[in-house]
DNA sequence: TGTACATCAGTGAACGCGCGTTCACTGATGTAC
DNA sequence: TGTACATCAGTGAACGCGCGTTCACTGATGTAC
């Protein structure tokens, strides 16, 4: 088997980084093991090592890859939407989703690795963070509503739905910031009902 | 030195439940040992086992101390505050303060404990959690803002601004959240040099 | 184009370390008389 | 109140396990001629 092409052995190192920055999201990187990154791409655990220097230098990259996904987002949002508040709108909606709730995985890369990036050495990835949140702000900025407030609003409640998942509020939180931000977004208040029925963040 | 009193045996366990509560804020659960919990209170790991079943159990106790602390902070609040909305006021300014984000050992057990708490299968820690957050947003309600909401611009803030720490982004979103929360409630503009000079979340 | 050789991506066993947990032991505390 | 004994909080060595990392090895790939 092993003694792959050029071509393979890229490819292979891309899906790796891929799988980390999906598990990492999940599960936070010390639930993550090389072994379970490397076994989500079909390897064994000793190949690791012939691409990445630890599993310490893992995280800037799956978290570089999160962020561009999470970028490519955002402007496939504005390109599909009639104007830039309507794709706000959609983000909002979108973000504030169950579906996204469960699924970390491919979800928003603040959400998913605040807590490990907090902790980082790494000061390339605390700065993915922080261009991250300061890009979503942007992009979220409305006249009367700075845009940086809206982020942390979005991101709090996704990690408030998810710690308490299984329990009302969970849903209760969604509902109630989704509709606060819409409102307030629209000039009008609008009911959790009349939400568009948002599948999946990713 | 074994064989101590009864009394202070008991005294021991509070104490060790009082340093998980502020070492798992600070560094997360799965970045503290035994050890290092029974290190803080000046015991030897061994010592442990007689008084907790394991490390698991040591959560829900230290959350329940960290939640205690909370609540007991918005009654000291009520009191000392002129009205309830100047309490609220205040806490939201101490909230979003650099020492609170400095000092999570001390801090808000959502802002601290999310993380594990969203991965740990004790549900009785997880409903902590929740009535924690369903108390402060209850807490935290104005007319015209949903206190949950609220509870989770805070919670995002926080966490955005710990993981930021070092850059200037760090600062700003404490700034602008604070400012947009406070002139809010007031109905009126507050520029973050007006705030009071806050010093300890604890 | 074909051949011989070097390269090196991937394998899987092995190593070292930290950590959660166990356990025999200690000796002051608490209790029974 | 005093005495003898049982209890058990805390000690520190030891165990087992998982995980990050290393390394000798394999054999297809890539290259030099």
């Amino acid at each position: 088997m092993p003694r792959v092409s050029r071509a393979q052995a890229v490819q292979n190192r891309e899906r790796t980084v891929q799988a980390a920055a999906r598990l990492f999201r999940e599960r936070g990187v010390d639930h993550v093991s090389v072994q379970d990154v490397m076994a989500a791409v079909g390897l064994t655990h000793g190949g690791f090592y012939r691409q990445f220097e630890s599993k310490e230098a893992l995280l800037p990259e799956a978290a570089r890859h999160a962020y561009d996904s999470m970028a490519a987002r955002l402007t496939k949002l504005d390109a599909e939407a009639a104007d830039h508040t309507a794709a706000q709108r959609r983000f909002i909606q979108t973000y504030l989703s169950p579906s996204h709730r469960d699924h970390p995985g491919q979800g928003c890369p603040t959400a998913g690795l605040v807590q490990d990036i907090t902790r980082t050495s790494s000061t390339e990835t605390r700065e993915l963070l922080t261009s991250g949140v300061a890009d979503l702000g942007e992009w979220l900025d409305q006249p009367g509503r700075g845009g940086l407030v809206t982020a942390c609003t979005l991101i709090g409640a996704l990690l408030v739905a998810r710690a308490a998942a299984g329990s009302p509020l969970s849903a209760q939180v969604l509902e109630q910031v989704s509709t606060a931000l819409v409102s307030l977004d629209s000039g009008s208040s609008v009911k959790a009902e009349d939400l568009p029925d948002v599948q999946e963040f990713a």
